[in-house]
DNA sequence: GAGCCCGTGGCAGTTTGCTGCCACCGGCAC
DNA sequence: GTGCCGGTGGCAGCAAACTGCCACGGGCTC
C-alpha cells in the first residue's frame, strides 16, 4: 500500500507546506487556474520571493489568471523575482504542486458536499510513481505552454471575430486573393486584416506572425 | 487515507485493465514514451481497435515512438481506428493510463532494484483528486502537442544544421536579405533553404510554415 | 441640408518573395 | 587530362505582398 495522505483544511496543508517551503534550494513546480488555488498561495509564493529561491520554482497557469489586473501584476512580480511562468491554453481545474520531484499536493475536486462545509482539502503523496507521472505530464504541459511575455507583452486584444477569420485563412496557406475572395472582403481590406495582425503579434514577417500564433494557439480556435 | 494500490507484475495489471477495456464506451486516456509501456499495451490497443471504441480514445507519445518503422504503422493504424493520437515534444519516461476520468494507473519508475527482478510494478487509483489532477495536466499536455499528422505527413528530416538556422532566422521576422547577410550565405541559397522548409513542412505560404513551425516547437530548439 | 468621421475598396507604385536558367567551382571517377 | 555531379551564386522575370493615396458611402452631429 502506497502512502496518500487526505489534508482537511488550510491549516494543515500549510503545516506540511511551510518546512517544505523554507528548504532552500528546492524545486517547485506548480500548476493551477489562478493565484489562488489555495489560500495561502499568494503568501507562500511572496515568501519564497523574499527568500531569493525563485529561480527554481515554475509556475503554469491558465489563461483565466490573465483576467484581473492585479493578478496580472502578481505575475509580473514573481517573473521579476525569477519564477518562470508560463500559461496555458487549458483550463487547469485542479491546482498541483510538485516540490523536488519528490513530493506532491494537489487540491481536490470541490463537491458540492464539500464546499457546503467550508473546508478544502487536498491530497499529499510522495509515491514516486505518483510523482514522476505527474512531473511527465507537467513536463509536457509545461513545454508547449507560451511564456508570460508572450501573453501580456504581445497583443491579445487583435482576436475579433473578423480578425480571427483572417488568422485561419492565412493559417491555409491560401493566397491572400483567394482568402479574400473566400471571406467576402475586398483584397485591400484583407491586407489590412494582416497588416494589423502582425503589429498586434509584433512581428516583423507573416512567418515570424505565424510562429507567434501557432505558440499562443490561436489557430485552433 | 485514499486508496492507492501497487499492482506487481503485469498479470495483475491486466486483471485491473482487462474489464475495464472491455466496457464500452469508456474514455481512454494515455501518455507514455513508447508503445511498450507495459507488454500488454498493444495487445490491449488491438483489442480496442476490434470493438470500435476507439474514438474516445486519445494517446499522446513522445518524439521516441517514431524511430521504428514498425511502430510508426501501428501508430496509423491506431489513427486510421478513430485513436486520437499526438506526439508531445517531452520524454514523457512514465506511462499514465486515465481510464473514463476515475481510474488511474501509471507504471512504477523503473529502479536499478526493481529491474533486477525482472517485474514492474504499477500504481493505481480512484482518488478524484489524483485522477482530477492528472487529467488537467494531461488536458494541458494534449491541447498543445503537435497531431500525429503533422509529425508524420510532414517533415521531419528537414532539420539539419543549417537549415535549423535558416528557420530561427525566418523566426525572428528580419528580410530575407538581411537574414543571408547575417548567415553568410547569398539571398538565392537562403532562398533556397526557405523554399526546402516550406515543402518539408506542406506549407503553401510561409505564414502557414511558420504556424507549423510553432506548433511543432520547432523554434525553440 | 452641410460637414464630419470611419470603414471600405480601387489603383498604382514599391518592395519582397519566389523560381527558372545558366555559370562557376570543388570533388570524384575514369 | 575529360567528363560528371552536387552545391552554390548571380541574374532576370514574375508573382505575391505591402502601402500611400484618394474616392465613395453610411452614419453621425449640428
Amino acid at each position: 500500500m502506497t502512502q496518500v495522505t487526505e489534508l482537511r483544511g488550510d491549516l494543515e496543508l500549510w503545516a506540511r507546506m511551510k518546512p517544505l517551503a523554507e528548504s532552500d534550494d528546492a524545486e517547485w513546480v506548480n500548476a493551477a487556474r489562478d493565484l489562488d488555488t489555495w489560500p495561502g498561495a499568494r503568501e507562500a509564493a511572496r515568501l519564497q520571493m523574499r527568500r531569493g529561491a525563485a529561480p527554481r520554482a515554475r509556475k503554469l497557469y491558465s489563461p483565466a489568471v490573465l483576467a484581473d489586473e492585479r493578478d496580472r501584476e502578481a505575475l509580473r512580480e514573481m517573473a521579476d523575482h525569477g519564477f518562470r511562468v508560463r500559461i496555458a491554453t487549458t483550463p487547469l481545474p485542479q491546482g498541483t504542486f510538485i516540490i523536488d520531484r519528490r513530493t506532491i499536493i494537489l487540491t481536490d475536486p470541490v463537491l458540492p458536499a464539500t464546499a457546503a462545509q467550508g473546508r478544502r482539502t487536498y491530497t499529499m503523496s510522495a509515491a514516486p510513481a505518483l510523482v514522476g507521472g505527474a512531473y511527465a505530464l507537467f513536463e509536457a504541459a509545461w513545454e508547449s505552454a507560451a511564456d508570460l511575455d508572450a501573453f501580456l507583452g504581445s497583443g491579445r486584444p487583435a482576436i475579433d471575430a473578423q480578425t480571427s477569420r483572417v488568422l485561419r485563412a492565412l493559417g491555409t496557406g491560401v493566397t491572400d486573393e483567394a482568402a479574400a475572395r473566400q471571406l467576402g472582403m475586398s483584397l485591400r481590406t484583407y491586407r489590412r486584416r494582416v497588416a494589423e495582425l502582425l503589429v498586434a503579434l509584433d512581428a516583423g514577417s507573416r512567418f515570424q506572425a505565424g510562429v507567434r500564433a501557432g505558440e499562443l494557439g490561436l489557430t485552433r480556435g
